[in-house]
DNA sequence: TGATTAGTTTACGTTTGCGTCAACGTCATT
DNA sequence: AATGACGTTGACGCAAACGTAAACTAATCA
């Protein structure tokens, strides 16, 4: 029932990085693959949060940050204490994307208005 | 006529920055003040420059990125050999966006889901 | 058996984006 | 004249996120 694993160069092909750039997390701590000998052999929970990782990276946040999130998502810290704190967190979160989805419309729109500005002076009119 | 210009301070307490940073950008290149003898001017434009990068950095830009996006603006070339390759460019930005911005969608709907995950746990249910 | 193809560790180098002094100028008050 | 608020130019420091080269191992292919 050996489940499904990875190895470094299969990751860092799927992801577009380096083998290095995956090493380099797993200094930092943010992944614990498993090893075959000498090995790294990742598994899909590895896979998985690589993968958001980079998701995070894409739109500006530190590795760290990235994995703050993602530690959000482990149910094991049951304590209401916690679990409060991590609502606060989750609001605080939400206002950051919400900014940042707002400064990508802004940006869209404006490449809008380039973009006709462009075809304009073109003489492409757009088709009605 | 005189219009309107900003002292660096002021600025930088505007958008939460520090003086440093904003002279930082000067020294890349990235805005280049009036002087009042040695002391900085900012102009409107200047200001709506800065404002600009500060908003692409949200997103995970370079300030070299952001430069260049607001170099796009520029109506200074009309070349059309250069009008196409900046519709080129903008194809390839908006792209990014657009990937961004469903980074961002997943995110939220990600914490939507842990948010109601804990607040069960904390027997707050949401009134339905 | 030699060559090639992944993989490994160790370690130093690089770029970006500022922080943090240091040392000094310029006004406006007091 | 002194104090303080604001400004200036260096210059060094630093963390993040890898790049890159060196030197080695282990398995595989011809």
């Amino acid at each position: 029932m050996g489940s499904k694993t990875y190895t470094i160069s299969e990751l860092a092909k799927e992801f577009g990085v380096t083998t290095r750039t995956i090493r380099f997390y797993e200094e930092k701590g943010l992944v614990q693959p498993l090893r075959d000998g000498q090995r790294r052999l990742y598994t899909p929970a590895d896979r998985v949060r690589i993968k958001l990782i980079l998701r995070g990276k894409r739109i500006g946040m530190t590795l760290q940050e990235s994995v703050d999130l993602i530690d959000m998502y482990d149910p094991s810290r049951n304590n209401a204490q916690q679990l409060n704190s991590l609502i606060d967190r989750i609001a605080v979160r939400r206002d950051r994307l919400l900014q940042q989805k707002k400064d990508i419309d802004d940006m869209l729109a404006g490449l809008d208005e380039v973009q006709n500005l462009c075809q304009k002076a073109l003489g492409k009119r757009t088709k009605k």
